[in-house]
DNA sequence: CTCCTTTGTCTTTTT
DNA sequence: GACAAAGGAG
């Protein structure tokens, strides 16, 4: 008997087509990642394949680490098969080479936020005004001219005739331009780059088609123009591309991803082999048949027929609440219930649309002492505490970055301010140098004055950790840094109430450099640098600890759970109102596969809830049940819809509408609501709010009115406990009010949310 | 140069 | 409700 005995008929001629192209179509939890495994360990027991000439591309970190460790769960030599990403892979390769494209090879990675922070001074100096083009707008638009491999030039070309497009390709210039002046990449280049180095070097690439000779990708359907370009110039050789992927689970459109890659793989690889994984091995029938029939009413798809003989199941719980400050109630509650009846905390994943609402739920779940992490919504490395020593590490690493050092230069403050810094930007952009050359030459400046000794300061400290480079460790040199930049005070003044946590995450920094010398042999600066710049928030998830896991969906891909619940299924909300009102088919499917992926990450439980009413960017959000709850069969639902909207078509616009909605721009609305608040159609909205949060009782059903309890009283709040009212104001919708909290402290809270009880 | 207040803006998903 | 930008005072 051999290890693959195991797989099922379609599985195992997966594992064994070694050569040609191959597409394999996994349905949601067809155990595509065993498939994966075992043809790799096929590859080199069987096939004798050499591990150094196979190269398996998968979606995020954490997933490359658990392929690597089962490979070589089964396999002796499983080590030297490179397993990664696409962004490590293009790196490893890029480090090498890149010097070829005349970058050094200790070049930067520019994160969104570095990127956004590039655009905004072009669009400073270029004089482009701020308020007309966004420079989101110029993002999205670099973004996806790098995506589909795009140059500046070839833009250029293409926007003829379109003026806002001209522009971006004017910023697309000078973007460029500067990132290759900081000696820096963002995230698209290192994909394109790397294919760039290829075309422009035949040798290279002929290099890695030796070293390549198997070539797999996880997650086919969410590759890009530029990834699939990579793979296509790879594989073109020896033609031995296994691709693995499921169109109905992609998600990614809005970064790139290109549906055509999996669905036209046949016409760029005629000879290619399909091979479709039906049996779902995950979930219960009753929750495969709901994806099922969620996903039907997507067109253009690859017919899938996904069984699986696990048995009905429970029916999928669905509840519809008031508010979703009950929605939460009940997610935690039933989390709770769960653990009491012998279940584990890690069972769980709370999944939504949107980070924002993972607050409510968290909330909650402090509240009840539910053990959980959430992830997703600010990654470790994007906190403002650990982006500056990490900008002071670049800075050591490689003086080119001038998007790092301004953000250190006067962090913590040493008096060079705005004005100052702009001059030295001024003079290295007039002579074509960094900013930090600019500021070796202080002294030339002539317009600096007195400032000039100050930067001399800076940049005497920066070439001291220079020079230390060779004998810290790096745990040593962040140490130092912070020691010798006053950082900690820095962040005790600035953050009066978070630094304990903002000195706790520069320490776990330390850690993980600790940790990076310990798993990698040269763990220099650069290579740190860049590691921490791929890691996404999803690879710090370890299943041995016992928490519930709260993410968007799109974090959930690739996961499983025993039990899921579907958060916030409200018209508006998922699918997101923009998707609603644009009336995008495209979109409206995309939002539909995410849905789908949602359902199929339960194995054995699935709840969906909705809320009639949450906040949303500060106010009050009314909503239907989402189309997707109700495209689900109502037999397989243990709480059937409310039966007026049960029966109402979605494709009727009137009753879906969120109540509030309005056509006039949000600025008229706004103004109108300040100004007349007494309009029958705000008291309506506030009268309605009032009875969701459950403050209707008193009588008091408006909240303009004021609440029962006035200044010097005590009053009781769910989660602070008793404390003193110290003051309360009126304001146009509500009332504010401060609390002195006997344990919490001070808080200031509006009165209809509060639920303050007077004592 | 820095600190504070006020004003305005908000499509969401991430390597 | 959250945050960045802008404006004004010290």
């Amino acid at each position: 008997m051999s290890i693959y005995d195991t797989l099922n008929r379609e599985q195992k001629e997966a594992v064994m087509t070694t050569e040609g192209p191959l597409l394999i179509l996994a349905g949601a939890g067809s155990g595509k990642t065993r498939v994966l495994t075992h043809r790799v360990a096929y590859l080199i027991d069987e096939m004798g394949v050499n591990p150094w000439n196979i190269l398996a591309i998968t979606f995020t970190n954490k997933a490359a680490g658990e392929m690597k460790e089962r490979v070589g769960n089964i396999v002796d030599n499983g080590d030297s098969v490179w397993v990664s990403t696409f962004h490590s892979a293009c790196l490893r390769i890029l480090r090498r080479h890149i010097y070829l494209l005349g970058y050094d090879n200790n070049f930067t990675i520019y994160d969104t936020d570095d990127q956004k922070t590039l655009i905004k001074n072009i669009c400073k100096r270029l004089d482009i005004d701020p308020k007309k083009f966004k420079e989101r707008l110029f993002m999205n638009g670099i973004s996806s001219a790098k995506d589909s491999l795009l140059s500046p030039e070839e833009y250029r070309m293409s926007a003829m005739g379109d003026l806002t497009k001209q522009m971006i390709s004017k910023v697309y210039f000078e973007y460029q331009d500067a990132l290759r002046q900081s000696n820096a990449l963002d995230f698209d280049d290192i994909i394109c780059k790397t294919v760039e180095l290829f075309k422009a070097n035949p040798e290279v690439l002929d290099n890695y088609r030796e070293h390549f000779k198997y070539i797999m990708v996880d997650e086919y359907q969410d590759t890009n123009t530029a990834q699939f370009e990579l793979i296509r110039l790879l594989a073109e050789k020896y033609r031995n591309l296994c691709v693995v992927g499921d169109d109905d689970q992609s998600i990614y459109k809005f970064r790139g991803a290109n549906i055509r890659n999996i669905l036209d793989f046949e016409k760029h690889f005629p000879e290619a082999k399909v091979i479709k994984l039906e049996q779902n091995y995950r979930s219960t029938e009753n929750i495969l048949a709901a994806a099922n029939a969620v996903i039907k009413n997507n067109i253009g798809r690859k017919e899938k027929a996904l069984w699986t003989d696990k048995g009905n199941g429970e029916k999928i719980h669905f509840r519809d609440f008031e508010s979703a400050y009950e929605e939460a109630e009940y997610v935690s509650d039933d989390i709770s219930r769960h653990v009491r009846k012998g279940g584990k905390y890690s069972d769980c994943a709370v999944l939504y649309r949107t980070n924002a609402q993972s607050r409510l739920l968290e909330e909650k779940m402090v509240h009840d002492g539910i053990p959980y992490q959430v992830v997703g919504s600010i990654n470790f490395y994007s906190r403002v505490e650990i982006k500056d020593v990490l900008a002071y590490l670049k800075t050591i690493d490689n003086a080119k970055d001038d998007i790092a050092l301004r953000r250190i230069i006067n962090v913590p403050k040493r008096g060079i301010g705005a004005t100052t810094i702009e001059k030295i930007a001024d003079y290295a952009y007039q002579n074509s140098i960094t900013m930090y050359d600019a500021m070796c030459r202080a002294d030339e400046i002539p317009t600096l004055g007195k400032a000039a000794a100050k930067i001399n300061g800076f940049v005497n400290m920066i070439r001291v950790f220079r020079s230390g480079l060779e004998s810290y460790t790096l745990p040593d040199l962040i140490k130092a840094v912070i020691e010798k930049t006053g950082y900690d005070a820095y962040l005790e003044e600035t953050y009066d109430e978070s630094f304990e946590e903002r000195e706790e995450n520069v320490d776990e920094l330390i850690s993980k450099a600790e940790a990076f010398e310990e798993e990698n042999e040269e763990a220099d600066l650069t290579s740190f640098l860049a590691d921490v710049a791929l890691v996404a928030d999803i690879d710090s998830v370890d299943e041995n600890d016992d928490r519930v896991l709260l993410m968007t969906i799109h974090s959930a891909k690739g996961l499983e759970f025993e039990s899921v619940y579907l958060t916030g299924m409200d018209d508006g909300v998922f699918p997101g109102f923009m998707t609603i009102t644009t009336g995008n088919d495209e979109d409206m499917e995309e939002e539909r596969r995410l849905a789908y992926v949602g359902i199929t990450r339960a194995k054995k439980e699935l709840t969906l809830t909705h809320a009639k009413a949450r906040m949303v960017r500060g106010e009050m959000q009314y909503s239907a049940v989402s189309r997707f709850v109700k495209e689900i069969p109502g037999e397989l639902l243990d709480n059937r819809l409310p039966q007026s909207r049960r029966f109402d078509s979605y494709d009727d616009p009137i009753p879906l509408q969120p109540v509030n909605f309005d056509p006039r721009p949000r600025a008229t609305l706004r103004k109108k609501v300040t100004r007349d608040e007494d309009k029958p159609f705000i008291a309506k909205g506030i009268s309605s709010l009032n009875n969701l949060a459950g403050l209707s009782k008193g009588g008091a059903a408006l909240s303009v009115e004021k609440p029962d309890y006035d200044i010097g009283d005590r009053v009781k709040h769910i989660k602070f406990g008793t404390g003193t009212v110290e003051d309360m104001t009126k304001e146009p919708r509500d009332y504010k009010v401060k609390i002195m909290f006997d344990d919490a402290g001070p808080k200031i809270m509006y009165a209809s949310f509060a639920k303050l009880k007077k004592v």
